[in-house]
DNA sequence: TTATATTAGTTGCATAACTAACTATATGTC
DNA sequence: GACATATAGTTAGTTATGCAACTAATATAA
């Protein structure tokens, strides 16, 4: 096992682990904090449906990089706090989209400030080309291993 | 709001959804083609004690980065698959010192080579300088959250 | 030395993840 | 039109997460 392979293992739980598990959880104490009650699982659905509403299920795990089991729940618990409703496709009565509601709609702005809020806690002293590195790596990273799918 | 901290906004989706989402699913995936009946949380924390064995759970908490009743569980399951035991410390007896099994040691070969060839698939086409910085933000942003806490 | 506080771990409750098997609707082919 | 296939979503089963309230053991302080 060289050197260089022993050091991408370390990385693993360093990506996996530490720092997205604690800017998770600090947003998800701001929010509490906030006396907002959903979690950032919940969050980052509500956040696709405010850049685009009435989005499929499907659509929406997607963008979210849930399947559509976890996707299926996540909208059942945000349908029962009545923050969006599902509504059959006229065009196709097996797809179901979401829709925001009146309750949902205010609570983007707060969260929003709350998110950057977050972001910036936990990026100070970090410099956009930093930033732009990380992205950059993550994307790669991401498209690396879903082009070639093993099944 | 301005385009700057809408910029990390976006960062915080791409840093927690997605490529590590990609590599945990991957290298569960892999666990499972190799025929090994462990998730990838079960590994985090055989990782650690492969490392040094009989630590105690709160360590290994501090270690996975989870709380007390998180590792509690977890090693609830890997004690019912036989990888680990529990053991009183005789210095403490509020401790638990927590030991590797005949059955877990020899897996750890194993799973370092098929973690080692994910994160090789993963960061194929990702310099070491990129990885460098990765980590390097990783720990800051790690370090950002948690030097100041809010409770 | 007894009362109080702290610490390590467990348990109850709720949310969320993934896989696999399932239902219902749409599409495609003969 | 009928049969096979594909697609969108749901459900069952298992594991994992976090918070809060709890027990048991140890340390501190009066």
């Amino acid at each position: 096992m060289s050197n260089n392979q022993f050091k991408r293992g370390e990385l693993y739980s360093v990506i996996n682990g530490m720092a997205t598990t604690a800017v998770a959880r600090r947003l998800q104490k701001n929010f509490r904090n906030a006396g907002l009650d959903i979690t950032i699982e919940q969050w980052s659905v509500l956040y696709h449906l405010w850049k685009e509403d009435g989005l499929s299920q499907l659509e929406l795990g997607n963008r979210t990089f849930r399947d559509k089991a976890s996707t299926t729940r996540l909208i059942d618990n945000l349908e029962k706090q009545e923050l969006v409703i599902r509504v059959a496709s006229k065009d196709d009565r097996r797809i179901n989209l979401v829709y925001l509601t009146d309750i949902a709609k205010p609570l983007q702005q707060i969260t929003y400030e709350l998110a950057n809020q977050t972001m910036n806690e936990a990026l100070s002293n970090i410099s956009k080309e930093e930033i732009e590195v990380v992205k950059n790596v993550f994307q790669r990273v991401y498209d690396n291993l879903t082009s070639k799918d093993l099944s």
